[in-house]
RNA sequence: GGGUAGGUUGAGCAGGUGGUGAGCUCCGCUGACUGUAGAUCAGCCGUCUUCGACUGUGGGGGUUCGAUUCCCUCCCUGCCCA
């Protein structure tokens, strides 16, 4: 039988870095490739159009927030996902797993699953393997996560070991559940920041049929020499493996390329959006943060390298007005940059892995956000 | 002109009838945010040499060891009467 998806790669002779291609029912992605969140059917403040025009290939969703708001009974009714959303583009749905750890103190976790209080009105609700597979095939989405459990990497580790242990577990469960052959499935590999774990990890995760393989746990709380060290051993483990690997909840424009570098293809994260929202923009300048007085006079673009609709009609004085005056618009048109800059930035890194400039765009985007990226170690590798 | 209620740190307030008024909310200034309970949160927001100290309750004067509080007077604001 055909596989959902389909993904070919080829080295790059960038370290582990590769450009590859992943075709889905609703479309292909160039791979290295951000995903915006989308977590409640919609990429917040932004229409599927503003997403076109960024150059967005794939979004995220939510398994957790679409069951309890509208139900994913609705969702299927009303003709899935893409229809509900208005998004034909290729759409992975988060399973659940996560919320398992931001709402830690709403639930509780046993061997079969979690059971917490709904965040929207204290309503027990139950989620387990099963369940987060037959919500998210409900759903639709082109790629469905297995249902994981990740834990603070800094905790004891026999508790990172348990969280582990289970989640193989788990993965097994979601295998046995899924049953949409439109739509694929990733594992999903733990351990902290536990090298002999991570291996162990790999080892199970890899080991089954899984479409793809993610890595979770990280950018939860550890440190960037952690978060590194622990993707050089999977990057290691992982090597022989053909499959698409998507590095969960990352991330900064520093941390794509520590962690294109150590083959990794998909990314997601909040970051661009959220920040946004806050006032802060991502740009050839580095991180600025509109709401400063400084911006109150300033006729430039938010980013005069930029294209985007927001850089291309408004200044950087408009912007820093309509955050003050809280006008909805800001967040609108922040989000719209940021998703473009991120967009723009993952195409520059695919481009520069070809043309051989990608060790000078490292340094460039490094050194532009100086106070991020200084803890990160220096570049891998140099231009050949 | 008479009466009455007031005047507190940018704004709006709380409090205080002789011995700690720098407390709150806005506004303002910064910072944070990594598989979104987040258009959120945190710090600062009189001055200084900032783990502390000083100044500050409309102005002036008085009583008192000590006054935001009691007394006198002036100014300003709202309302009522003329």
């Amino acid at each position: 039988m055909a596989r959902p998806i389909a993904f070919t790669a080829r080295p790059t002779g960038v370290g582990r870095a590769r450009i590859g291609s992943l075709s889905t029912p609703h479309g292909t992605i160039a791979t290295p490739q951000f995903m915006p969140v989308g977590t409640q059917a919609t990429v917040k403040s932004l229409t599927p159009g503003d997403l076109r025009a960024a150059e967005v290939q794939v979004i995220l969703a939510n398994t957790y927030h679409l069951s309890l708001r509208p139900g994913h009974e609705r969702i299927a009714r009303l003709g899935g996902l893409h229809r509900f959303m208005g998004w034909d583009g290729p759409i992975l749905t988060d399973s659940g797993g996560f919320q398992v750890f931001s709402l830690a103190h709403l639930g509780r976790v046993d061997e079969d699953g979690v059971t917490f209080a709904s965040h929207l009105d204290g309503s027990s609700q139950r989620l387990t393997p099963e369940r987060a597979i037959e919500i998210q095939e409900a759903l639709g989405s082109d790629i469905a996560m297995a249902f994981d459990q990740l834990v603070d990497a800094t905790r004891r580790a026999a508790e990172v070991e348990d969280a582990m242990a289970r989640t193989h577990r788990w993965a097994e469960r979601c295998l046995a559940a899924h049953t949409r052959q439109d739509q694929a499935l990733f594992g999903i590999v733990q351990g902290g920041v536990d090298a002999g774990l991570r291996r162990e990890s790999v080892a199970a995760i890899a080991g089954l049929g899984f479409d793809g393989i993610a890595i979770g746990g990280l950018s939860v709380g550890e440190t960037k020499a952690q978060m590194t060290s622990t993707l050089d051993v999977v990057a290691d483990a992982l090597a022989d493996d053909p499959r698409v690997r998507y590095l969960m909840g990352v991330g900064s424009p520093p941390d794509f390329f520590v962690a294109v570098e150590r083959g990794i293809d998909l990314f997601d994260c909040v970051l661009p959006t959220r920040v946004a929202r806050n006032g802060q923009l991502w740009t050839s300048e580095g991180k600025l943060n509109l709401r400063n007085a400084r911006f109150l006079d300033d006729p430039a673009p938010p980013d005069p390298a930029c294209l985007c609709e927001t850089c291309r009609n408004h200044s950087r004085a408009y912007l820093a007005h309509l955050f003050r005056a809280e006008e909805l618009l800001a967040y609108r048109l922040s989000s719209l940059h940021n998703v473009t800059y991120t967009q723009d930035l993952m195409r520059r890194i695919r481009a520069a892995l070809d043309d051989g400039s990608y060790g000078t765009l490292r340094e460039a985007v490094t050194a532009q956000y100086g106070s991020a990226g200084a803890r990160i170690d220096k570049p891998a590798v140099t231009d050949r």
